[in-house]
RNA sequence: GGGGACGUAGCUCAAUUGGUUAGAGUCCCAGACUGUCGAUCUGGUGGUUGCGGGUUCGAGUCCCGUCGUCCUCGCCA
């Protein structure tokens, strides 16, 4: 009989969940918990299929002898206990798992009520992504979401296993902590005890790791949130999650070995697929010059060549004119077969080209031996000769040109060889190929402020000797390397310093006076003076793997309470206006608006 | 900070050149129905067209501003 019940108690709790019962439990009798996804009323008999995180489990309900029936509706939550039973032959359904049995019921109990919920909780759910983060806890009951969050929690299980396996300590470092210079822009955290003062969160945990090598904690590892105060994307949340790594006594190639285990072992345990390991390895040298990209997609075969020596007499005015300024440089794109590219196409690849800073994107069509079309009477016999031989261009071809300074060139063409490839279908989606890019340069030039800064970080340990300040640092090399998947970034680490004269070298050649050096760093500087071992590690973006294990498109995908591109998170409504008591006690005040 | 796209019923969308009472599907509500599984059938409710201003006899539609969402450049040691 229906129960109807006042309190909070429940009373038919669950013997199975709803995604286990098979033909086999025939003629049990269960109890299923779960909310109600769907009621197909026939009058005299009514079925209501429950839904949890295993499944969906059909239950057959007579209204005549469960009244009650008639109360529920979707999203509910109720409990039902029954007989396992076999479907008729014909009304079984073979789409679902449970779709051989259903569970007559002979009770009933209405565990909670819910609202119309604000959009229907079915996998095929098509609403706009703002409103499913508002009510994520509705959207989360879909099972592809479900599935992002169980994927990662077993992944990261994983991780942590071999970490131990290879007698890694898993550490935490503190969530409040120093601000510090350079870099991304802190999250800072104001404070009762000094007023005025500011933690910063943790744009990595990188000082305390270190500090953790000059411990004696020769293996390091932590699964640890990170914060930057950035725009965001897609593939970019100012919370993230890294598995931070840190080991002492190591080179290079023993942080390459650990990486590569806890990959592999993760594409193996979760996709069931090998990945070959060793990683290939690619200097980023080479990564610019063939692919116009620090992080090469390498999945097809598309490769940027140059043309600078070829172009030095060219008649075009683009090419003198690139070739004339100071680390110019032509380079180009074949595209086989291309011939066939609509103006339409073209234009498509030119914009691209100049989102990435290009001025234009010239470009010529080869039929018939010659060069047509675009800059075509521009090419000398040189210039096509050199086509052929170093592009391999061929009658069909279409090839792109880059005359530019060689970054925004490479930068600008490599970009194109992304679009292109997606426009036309180069890219094996089954094909997963890990690279490790190796040899950055220490160094970037700023010029918006017109200095030297670090490529990755101000810890990172130069490989050959440092030159005199205001010389040209543009060739100092380090164990500097990310690790690359399918054109994405996955992480990037480096040998560290671990000599204190050279960390207080390299903070004088980006600027940073000594007495900037003794306040923000002082303290790690002297633990580099009691014995630090030499070590390096590695910073992988937890999200951004699970990100593409899953062939998702974004990192909110992953993540279960993700933020918008305008850093609010839709379920919290946060940030959220500081409250004036809150101002008072941290010693702070809000500037007007025209002051910001 | 810059560029682009979008914003109409709870949800997903439509609405001709600026022109009658802003429509459809779905959800929801009511009724019918014993084998459905996107149940079906009948009927019904539901709108500050993001917000503010302007042009016009007349604005969902055009203009300006603003807010929000998504993508993106810069930025992200």
């Amino acid at each position: 009989m229906a129960r109807k019940r006042r309190g909070a108690r429940m009373i038919l709790q669950r013997s199975h969940t709803c995604g286990e019962l098979r033909l086999a439990d025939e003629g049990k009798t269960v109890i299923l918990n779960g909310w109600v996804d769907a009621i197909r009323d026939h009058g005299g008999l009514i079925f209501v299929e429950l839904r949890d995180r295993y499944g969906f489990t059909q239950t057959v309900i007579d209204p005549a002898k469960l009244a009650g029936v008639a109360e529920l509706k979707p999203e509910y939550v109720a409990a039902v206990r029954g007989t396992v039973r076999a479907r008729p032959a014909a009304n079984r359904n073979a789409a679902k798992p449970t779709g051989e049995v259903e569970v007559v019921a002979d009770q009933l109990e209405i565990l909670n009520r819910s609202k119309v919920p604000p959009f229907e909780v079915i996998e095929e759910l098509d609403t706009r992504e703002e409103l499913r983060l508002e009510y994520r806890y509705l959207d989360m009951r879909r099972r592809r979401v479900l599935h992002a969050m169980e994927f990662r929690s077993r992944l990261t299980q994983i991780v942590r296993r071999v970490f131990h396996e290879h007698r890694f300590i898993e550490v935490e470092t503190p969530i409040l902590m120093k601000t510090s210079p350079e870099g991304a822009r802190d999250f800072i955290v104001p404070t009762r005890y000094r007023p005025g003062w500011v933690y910063a969160l943790p744009q990595s945990p990188q000082l305390f790791k270190q500090t953790l090598m000059v411990s004696g904690i020769d293996r390091y590892f932590q699964v640890c949130k990170c914060f930057r105060d950035e725009d965001l994307r897609a593939d970019r949340q100012p919370e993230f999650t890294q598995i931070d790594v840190e080991m002492s006594f190591a080179r290079q190639a023993d942080v390459f070995r650990v990486i590569e285990e806890v990959m592999t072992t993760v594409y193996r345990e979760m996709l069931g697929i090998a990945v070959p390991a060793p990683f290939p390895r690619m200097t980023f040298a080479e990564a610019m010059r063939r692919f116009g990209s620090d992080k090469p997609d390498t999945r097809f075969a598309l490769e940027l060549f140059d043309l600078s020596d070829a172009c030095a007499a060219s008649e075009f005015k683009v090419f003198q004119g690139a070739l004339a300024a100071r680390g110019g440089a032509v380079r180009a794109l074949r595209v086989p077969g291309g011939g066939t590219l609509s103006r339409k196409q073209i234009d498509q690849c030119e914009a691209v080209a100049k989102e990435y800073g290009a001025k234009g994107l010239p470009w010529v069509k080869i039929a018939g031996g010659a060069a047509t079309g675009g800059i075509a009477k521009f090419i000398s016999a040189k210039e096509l000769a050199a086509l052929r031989e170093r592009g391999g261009a061929a009658d069909g071809d279409l090839v792109i040109f880059g005359a530019d300074h060689y970054d925004i060139a490479s930068k600008a063409l490599g970009q194109v060889r992304l679009h292109l490839a997606r426009e036309l279908g180069l890219i094996d989606p089954k094909r997963i190929d890990m690279l490790w890019i190796t040899d950055f340069p220490l160094f970037e030039f700023n010029h918006d402020e017109n200095r030297w800064q670090a490529m990755h970080h101000m810890f990172t340990a130069p490989r050959e000797e440092l030159p005199a300040k205001g010389e040209d640092l543009s060739h100092i090399h380090a164990d500097l390397y990310d690790l690359v998947l399918n054109g994405n970034e996955l992480g990037s680490g480096s040998i560290r310093i671990h000599r204190p004269e050279v960390q207080r070298q390299i903070f004088d050649l980006v600027g940073i006076t000594p007495e900037e050096a003794e306040q923000k760093f002082g303290w790690f500087l002297r633990a580099l003076d009691y014995g630090a071992p030499p070590h390096g590690g590695i910073a992988l973006g937890l999200d951004r793997i699970v990100m593409i294990m899953l062939g998702l498109p974004s990192l909110r995908d992953v993540i279960a309470f993700p933020k918008t591109a305008s850093g609010a998170c839709p379920l919290t409504h946060s940030p959220s206006p500081a409250a004036p008591e809150q101002l008072r006690d941290v010693g702070l005040q809000v500037a007007p608006e025209k002051e910001r």
